[in-house]
DNA sequence: CTTGAGCGA
């Protein structure tokens, strides 16, 4: 499932949100959205965590929890991914 | 552009 964080302060990068995320199960992957010419961070993101169920025990605990000196913002990404089928298939291309 | 609402290329 995918989630939406925000509110992250400027100086914590997707290593920080990863590790704070662990902490309810696997996650396959951070993203935090930085601005392309200068690379920092736009102060949110999105982290795609593999079960349902600790993703939304994340997005409970998570949200409005507080980082240095702001209150993040966790909740469920407006986009999820296609599907979560556990069995998926390497897309191969031969050339 | 020493900046804080919002959903990415």
């Amino acid at each position: 499932m995918k989630i939406f964080v925000a509110n992250i302060p400027f100086y914590v990068g997707g290593v920080g949100i990863r590790q704070l995320f662990e902490l309810f199960g696997a996650v396959i992957a951070v993203k935090i959205i930085t601005e392309p010419t200068t690379g920092k961070s736009k102060g949110f993101g999105f982290v795609e965590m593999q079960d349902n169920q600790q993703g939304l025990h994340a997005i409970k605990e998570l949200d409005g929890s507080t980082i240095g000196d702001r209150d993040i913002v966790v909740k469920l990404a407006d986009q999820q991914p296609e599907e979560i089928h556990v069995h998926k298939r390497p897309r191969i291309s031969l050339r």
